[in-house]
DNA sequence: GTCTATAAACGGATAGAC
DNA sequence: GTCTATCCGTTTATAGAC
């Protein structure tokens, strides 16, 4: 899959940029976006201010595309293990590989709060609810249950679950994570998936 | 309950003060503390720089004033709604209440939310997960409900759940969080009391 | 491809006039 | 009690040398 472009990026070019994304990811996680400055970013890359703006254009574009790998990689992983389960069972592997990615990725979890909680989101609340909406629908329809129940309020308390549980893994290392992803996955099976 | 300093704040300063902290909730909220400046909060508040600045010391004595204020207000009203319930229902008085609240002030939450990933938490994880543990404790207790229960999950996934209800409403005015609410009441009724 | 040098604006905070 | 004037550091970004 070589570079559509006329130009190729060169080895060099194509690892600063990675190098690039790698330090803005670990100083967004570490000092939040306003106190991320591209002078930081160059130090931490061993190069100076206007290297990084060769390579990308602004720092706002820097950040976004370090976001932007941070959840593609979110997204794919996840992606992954959902298609791989059962339609019953889509919430819990959601569930599952949804904490187990994040816990060991805490930086990415910063990041991605902070393009959340960013004025300008970058990050659509409705993509991520939609899906889960169908997952648990999909489960429901596949254990046989009936009956209402508001989808985008079940995904939402999920969602909101899984952000919680795995917030309190940041801060506090000890706690864990997975039993705590079980509890959860029990939780929405009694109380969404009966 | 007047001053218990040597010299009583003038009402002028008094309402000085309030003003600073209104206008600074209100800009922390919409633009985030980054990119809220002194400033910008003099212009708001139709003086200088220098005059915010005598009324506080720096620019985050007074993001931590403003924060202090919205916090005890919620505290005191979720406080009251849970001592006016029996313990059985202490949880989902404090969903109720908690989610009333914030609904309608929607600055406070994301002014919350900025102390909150602020990278120096000014609000901290246990001191509010713990109190909802002891609520689920005492319900428990209280309806016979025995086995065992990691209650800091429980806790978690409780606040969890209260925060994207809330987020939500904020992204989206038309959505029923009260109605949201009421389903998150029924999952942890069967998810966490029986 | 990366650097130096510099521009132009904005940040928080202080001193002192009124 | 509030303002004017100012300081000094830092910010993003550009122009042009090497």
């Amino acid at each position: 899959m070589p570079s559509a472009r006329g130009r190729n990026l060169t080895f060099t070019e194509e690892a600063r940029r990675g190098q690039l994304i790698d330090v803005t990811i670990e100083l967004v996680a570490e000092h939040g976006y306003g106190a991320t400055s591209l002078g930081r970013i160059a130090e931490s890359a061993g190069i100076t201010k206007a290297g990084v703006l060769y390579h990308y254009p602004s720092k706002q574009a820097l950040v976004e595309a370090a976001h932007e790998g941070v959840l593609s990689e979110l997204v794919t992983a996840v992606g992954a293990a959902v298609d791989a389960a059962e339609p019953a069972d889509g919430p819990a592997a959601y569930i599952r590989s949804m904490v187990g990615h994040l816990r060991e990725r805490p930086r990415h979890v910063r990041m991605l709060i902070e393009a959340m909680t960013s004025v300008t989101p970058l990050t659509d609340s409705k993509a991520r609810w939609s899906a889960v909406a169908d997952l648990v629908s999909a489960a429901r329809a596949a254990r046989g249950v009936d009956g209402e129940l508001d989808l985008r309020t079940a995904a939402l308390v999920i969602g909101g679950g899984i952000d919680a549980i795995v917030a309190e893994s940041l801060t506090d290392p000890s706690y864990d994570a997975t039993a705590a992803a079980e509890l959860l996955i029990t939780v929405v099976d009694q109380g969404l998936l009966t």
